[in-house]
DNA sequence: GTCTATAACCGGATAGAC
DNA sequence: GTCTATCCGGTTATAGAC
């Protein structure tokens, strides 16, 4: 029992694997199914199909994500030297947990599937609303001299881009660059510090001629 | 003889496009027939295989690419005040005329085709040394006080993650926020704006407390 | 150079035994 | 719940006429 009690959480994250190196189209079932250590027919009597099988897998881990981008934003004070390592680390902490979620979204997001749409639709109506209050937030600590007067969408997204880039890019860098990511938790760390040293102080020094 | 006078090349550019959309699996010859105003024989009659049309395609882009990025690179004076700017312009400006390119390069880059890993070892090869140029300069520019201290490797990471942003996450960003992209235009124009807001100065304000 | 017809193959899905 | 064997549709690729 040890191993093939749960045939069915096995089968979900060898999904996960195969679709986010291989991306929909090219996933095999017979991958899935060896990964898992399963026969390939064990997956059919799990799940109804392919689609269904990424339907379920997708839907669950973009659900993940957005959950912590709703609680990230709940922020009550915004002054960017507290916030952005929060925001940064606890971003930075959920990908490391799923490497292949990034990928997985931007491969798949425009792949015409309607629970895709449908997820990506709901999601972002309730984070608008989340924006909204940001902005508001973000207005009085301009105001406060505790913020650059910068525009919080473009913010969010410089956040987001920060971020996700390592894991996004991650196969090309570690090939152009293998002692940088020879050790995973050394280059994530420095990687973090770097991404909060730019967004809390840019490129100019303070003190100018 | 108006349109059909070079067929390949149309042929080239409903590949580029198909493949970026699609990715090389999810790709059909038809399509890419279709789109080109082809017949699906034509394309073979032009390349050898769908491989060999995806190896051309990818190759003469990701060329095209680390060209723009080592000309880039080529700065002599690193006062970011002068170069930020510019990079981004370059690199943005490159970019719309190929918007597909990065979610290609992100998709196919690990797809175990040995072209795109020779290419890709290749490119870095010569981008390593142009990097090292950069360090040397970046380091005076620190001592001289122009240049906080940063980290070159991830000051450039840091760059194209801000510049590909748009347009790795163009399908969702364009859902999520249709005002934003109605205008694709004015939005190119204030990511770029905003973008080297950040790379200069940061969140945090220049008089403190 | 361009087309129609078709071969060859591959991968998702199912039938049915145990 | 798990397996073997097989079907069927779709996709790359080619043969061969014009």
């Amino acid at each position: 029992m040890s191993d093939r009690e749960n045939m069915r959480d096995r089968i979900k994250q060898a999904t996960a694997e195969v679709f986010g190196e291989r991306g929909y189209d090219g996933a095999r079932m017979q991958e899935i199914a060896d990964r898992a250590g399963a026969n390939k027919t064990m997956i059919y009597y799990y799940f109804a199909s392919k689609e269904a099988l990424f339907t379920a897998i997708f839907s669950e881990n973009f659900a993940a994500l957005f959950q912590l981008f709703n609680s990230i934003l709940q922020v009550e004070a915004v002054d960017p030297k507290v916030v952005i390592p929060q925001l940064v680390h606890l971003h930075l902490d959920f990908l490391s947990r799923n490497p292949e979620l990034p990928r997985m979204i931007i491969r798949e997001i425009q792949s015409g599937n309607p629970v895709v749409e449908k997820l990506v639709q709901s999601s972002f109506s309730r984070f608008g609303s989340q924006l909204q209050t940001l902005r508001e937030e973000m207005a009085v600590a301009i105001r406060e001299k505790r913020l650059r007067e910068v525009d919080p969408l473009q913010t969010v997204w410089n956040i987001v881009a920060l971020n996700i880039f390592i894991f996004i890019v991650r196969p090309i860098l570690s090939a152009a660059f293998p002692d940088e990511f020879a050790d995973a938790g050394r280059m994530l760390a420095e990687r973090e510090k770097a991404i909060v040293d730019l967004m809390l102080y840019g490129l100019v020094p303070r003190q100018e001629a």
